[in-house]
Order: structure tokens, then C-alpha cells, then sequence
DNA sequence: TATGAATGAGACTTCATTCAT
DNA sequence: CATGAATGAAGTCTCATTCAT
């Protein structure tokens, strides 16, 4: 049932080896990005970050753990930005929190903070990771909530969840050489008009 | 520029070849579901079907060319489907319209025609493999279109983009274990407000 | 110590069959030129000769017996050719003999016949197919037996080793690109003045 | 028209490492040359070494990388013999020149440090191998007109692609069972008679 | 006989992970 | 802590050979 207990990345004690895991989360991102879970390696990740093989597992003693600290970079970069939208939620106009969500999503992209494609990776992982995906929609649930106080709550839920799919696919859509500008656009709109029939 | 040599499935002629290709196709399809392209061995997917690791390789020459025929096999589907809509869509509602999108997406699943992740796996392979979504977007845009004809070309396709976005998520939704039935009317609530909106 | 048995090739009954078996040992020849016994592949040589894998095997029942065959025919051809000499050598200058001795290798190449690479391919056929070693430098020693009659029979056989092996490079100096023909009259000339010296 | 990327051979840089590779290189000459190229298999060597195949790996990416990495080490070793030789090639009596350069070969056979055969294996790595040959007939023309300043270049050219010819031979001769001796004087003759008539 | 499918051992290669220095 | 070497299971793919139709 419990999964054998992930061994979590160590802290690093000294300045130099703060830089490197710095460096080696860098390099995990940039990585997993191009080549996805599967096809990204250790070795070239280490050697993007100008470290060696060794001293990556000093820090993250597997692949897992790796991806899992990656994961947890982006899960606190996005709870503080969906904290701040559930505060400002009653008071905006559902355009703006159209933007805002999708925003999220741009930033994170630009700040090359983390491939959202490992929220849903590999099965085995998904029960540990999945907690990140809940609090997510649970998250969006709060701000859709917080502008139509009436709304029943598993219909905010459940609309949660539809958004979120669509804001797992701007980072394709910023990708679009074509018109990436207008897409964004067109999906802002989307999520607006759902958002704008269901909370008034 | 152009790819070495797209060397194809090889067609069976005998009936015995025949009914291994089907098997190992429906082999495949689980296999590349479950785990994902990379994830996926060839030599579970021969044991799946039954076959020998050797009997795989005769007719697909390759884990590429078999995802690709798995991806063929798809788009045969999508196409007659998206055909259909096309046809009926003057006379549709935007209600009908979104309905049968969705539709489609559950379709596909329960039929397990394939696995629509592999539309956008890994970026070498995209080239071949983004021939599909070019015709899948071609195809939702002209649905648009037959809508509402004095839209503008280029925002057809750009909200077709979108909108294939959100149908890739339909797999997703329909696996969820909880209130499936209601995430997929969330979709289509979410498609048809935004086609609504855009096409009167 | 004794081989096997290495089951022989069998004999086509029938007209079709004996052009299939022609086809085949054509083919044969091609592909063990282009690519060398290992990279041989029995597929592509029945695929080349436009006959199927079971027909290949139907008339060579092991990739063994397909080399051993092409030897055959090429000892056939040589031993003619040499048997001619060893017959004209006592009338013959060094010059025309060293001729004799290049021209049928130019030949051997030109009609196809065979690989001569095979001559001495991989050890464990070796011991079969040495047969025809021994048999080409024997003849080669008669020959120069032939036109010096006080020679050593000892020093006759060693000589006609060392001949053998530059007749061995004679298909090489015919490949080459660039001025193929002055290679083999320097090749020639190479044999002459060695023959020449030692039979006079 | 530029192969792709010729990832060349790694160097160890911890004393281990050194001697790692050292074995697993005396272990591959010994297998390519009882096996030749395409029979010879990694593992083998591997094993030879009493190294693991991730060993063998980590030096040598490839089977192709190490045969050519053989190859520089011999022609290394040639090179100099060869240069030697050019150098006292004016003070040379024709027997020398023949014998410096039949013994060449000897020592190399001796000293275990390459299949020659490698040099002309297959087509494909022929282009990079190649280098190797021309260097050769380059260096061997040199010897010819450093005795006989008067020569043709083309012609010592040729004739120096049909000594290569007969240099290839000498380790088959050396391995002769009877009378290995007594070949190699022959094959000195041979290329003594050619070089002295052609140079005086 | 002819044909195409079936088989599986074995080849090359990769990569996460462990260790000795 | 850092580094580079070591390891071997596992994956993809090939091909000689055998068989059923």
C-alpha cells in the first residue's frame, strides 16, 4: 500500500553546495523538459549542470527524487501565485481571473521553473505526486468559490479540474511558433466565459 | 531535411498474418496507454499478443512505426468522425456541436483505438506525427466555420487549436474515478459556451 | 575432427528449378561482395534473386552450403583456367605467364563468378574450403614447375603462396577508381620479374 | 556527406581507468583477429578484458569506435616504422628496403598491435579508415623515389598501392604452420626483384 | 514445391545506481 | 564532499532457420 518510503534530497550544508543543487535543479528542468521523464538521464543532467554523476546523487540519491524536487520547486511556486488569486478572487471581474490563472502558468513557463508534464507522469509515482495535482484543483475550486459563494461544491470542484487541464496545455500553446500571443488569447477567453456563465 | 527512410509496417498477406497484426496492435495500444511511449517495451507488447518478440518486429519494424500505425489507425477514426461533424455542423447547436466533440474523444477511448497521447510524444518523431493534428485542427476549424461563416480564417484555427487542447484532456476526464459523467458535461459546457460565444 | 557433414546443396530437378538455382547463386554472389560473409544476409539474397526465404533454403539448406557452393563454381572456373596454363606454361614467357595469372582474376571478377574473399573467410570452414587453397597452389607450383623443371618442388610450393596472395589483391587493384589498369600491369610486372629470376 | 558525429574513444583519466582500457584494447585485438570484424562481438571482448560490457562501453562507445581506435594505435606504430625507413631509404639496397619493410609487418604481428585487416573491412568505415591506407601508399611511394629520385610520381604511386598489397599478405604467412620462414623470404624477394628493377 | 509467417538466441547499446579513491 | 570508474539488468533489433499452409 505505502510506497517504500522516498529517500528525500539532502540539504546541502554550505554555500558551494547550495549553488549546486541550484545548478543540478537548473539543468533537471531544461532536461526533463526536452526529452520528458523517461528519455532524460542522469548523466547528461549532471552534465549540463557541470557536475559530476557522482556528486548529483549526492543530492538527490534517484531519478525519482529528483523529478519529486522539481516537482515540489513549481508546487511552491504556484501555490503562492493561486494563494494570491484566492484573495483577490471576490474582487475580480472574470476576465481578469481568466488572465490571471493562465498568467500563472506563462510565468512558470518563463521562469523555466518545471515541467508541468511530470504531474502526471509515470502511474507508480502519480499517488506521491498526485497530491500536487489535488491541491491544485482544490486551490482553483477556493477561487472559483470565492467569487460565486453559492456555487455547490462539488461543481466547483469538478469544474476545477476541466480548467486545469486546459491551463496544463498553455505551455504548449506559449510553444506555438505561430500566433502563440493570440492562442493564449483564445484559451483566456475559454476559461472566461465558464467561469463567467457558472459564477453569476 | 528529409527523414532516412520511413520504413513502413509491412502488410501480412496470409490470414494467420492478419490476425496477428490485430493482435498485436490491441497489444500495443494497451501497452503504450498503461506506460507511455518511452515507458512501453516491445517484448510486452509480443507477450501481450502472444507472439514472439521476433512476429512484432516482422510487421513493425520498429517501437516508431508501430506507434505510428497505432496513430494511423486513430486518425482513421477521428477523421470519418470529424468528416460527420462537418457535414451536419450547419445545422447543429453550439450545444450538439460541443457534445459531439466530447463524444468523439469518449468514442475512441472505449473503443481503444489508441492512445492520443502519442500525438505530441517526443519532437523528432512530431514531424511525421504532426500531419495528424494539422488535420485535426484543419477539421474542428472548418466545424467552426460551417457555424459561422463570416468568421475570420486565421481565429477559426486558432480556436480550434484551443479547443483540441481541451479534447486531448477527455481521456483523462472519462478515467477519473470519481464523477467522470460530470467532468465530461463540464467540458462540453466549457466548449460549447466558448463556441456559442464566438460563432452568434 | 571431422566436420559435421555438411549437408550439400540439392540438386534442382526440373528446368524452373535450375534457373531458380542460378538466380540464387548470382544473387549470392552480389550481396557476399557488397557486404562480406557475416553482413550476408540470407533474406536479402533471395529477396535479390526475386524468390522467397523458404525457396533459398529449399536448394541451400544453410548459409554454410550457400558460400560453399559459390566456391565450388568458382574453383570450377579457376581450375580450368589454371589447368590451361599449367599446359601452356613450358612455351610460355614470364611475361604471358604472369598475364595468364592476373587475366583469369580479372575474369573470375568480371563474370561474377565468385567471391574470392571467401577463400580463407572464417576458421571453422576454413578447413573445408582450404581444399580449394591447396588445390589453386598446387596447380600454381606446377606451373612454375612447368617452366623450370630443376626447381625445388619445396621452393615451387612456397613461391606459388606468395603468388597466390597477390592474385588474392588482384580484385582490389581492379576496384579501384583511379587507374585500375596501370595497377594490374604493375601487378603483373611484380610477378614477372619474381617468376622470371627464380625459372631461368 | 559528413557522417553524423564520430563520438570518439574516451580517455581514462584515473590510473584504473588506464590500465582498463589497455586490456580491453589487447583483449580486442585478439578477438577481431581470430573472429574478424562482424564476427567478433563486444561481449566477448568484454570478457576477454575480465571487464564488464558497461566497462567496455564507457571507453569505447561503440564497436565501430573500437576498431578504430585499433587502428590508430597501429597506425601509429607503422608511421613510424615507416617514416624510419623513409629517411634510410637512400642508403638502402633494394633486399634492405624489402626486408625493413616485410619486417614491419612481422613486429607488428609480434607485438600484437592490430589486425591489419581492419583496414579495408567494410565500405562504410572505409572513408575514416581509409586515411590510414593512403598515409600508407603515401609513405611507401616516398621510400621508392627516395631511392630513385628519377620515378614517375604516379608510378610510384601504383606501386606502391600493389606492396600494401603484399604486405597485407604477410601475416597470413606468418601464420603458416609449415615454413613461415621461408615465405617471408620468398615475399621479400619478391618486393625486392620489383623494387630493384624499378629503381636502377 | 513455394511461400510467408514464426521463433528465439544473441548482438549492440544505454543508463540508473554503487563505490573506491 | 567530489569524482570518475564499474556494474549489469534490460531494451531494441537482427537474422538464420524451421514450419504450416
Amino acid at each position: 500500500m505505502s510506497t517504500p518510503l522516498p529517500i528525500p534530497a539532502r540539504q546541502p550544508q554550505r554555500a558551494r553546495g547550495r549553488e549546486r543543487v541550484a545548478a543540478l535543479l537548473d539543468a533537471a528542468v531544461q532536461v526533463f523538459e526536452e526529452k520528458g521523464f523517461d528519455a532524460a538521464t542522469m548523466t547528461e543532467v549532471a552534465a549540463r549542470a557541470q557536475a559530476s554523476i557522482g556528486s548529483l546523487y549526492q543530492f538527490f540519491p534517484s531519478k525519482e527524487v529528483l523529478a519529486q524536487a522539481l516537482l515540489e520547486r513549481y508546487a511552491a511556486f504556484i501555490n503562492t501565485a493561486l494563494n494570491d488569486l484566492v484573495a483577490r478572487a471576490p474582487y475580480l471581474s472574470a476576465q481578469d481571473m481568466a488572465h490571471g490563472l493562465v498568467d500563472m502558468q506563462v510565468q512558470v513557463r518563463a521562469s523555466r521553473s518545471v515541467a508541468l508534464s511530470l504531474v502526471d507522469a509515470r502511474r507508480d509515482a502519480a499517488e506521491v505526486r498526485g497530491g500536487i495535482r489535488d491541491q491544485m484543483t482544490a486551490r482553483i475550486a477556493d477561487i472559483l468559490l470565492a467569487r460565486a459563494p453559492d456555487m455547490d461544491a462539488a461543481r466547483a470542484k469538478n469544474m476545477a479540474v476541466v480548467v486545469l487541464q486546459v491551463l496544463k496545455a498553455i505551455p504548449h500553446l506559449a510553444d506555438e511558433a505561430q500566433g502563440a500571443a493570440q492562442l493564449l488569447v483564445e484559451a483566456e477567453t475559454m476559461i472566461r466565459l465558464y467561469v463567467e456563465k457558472a459564477t453569476t
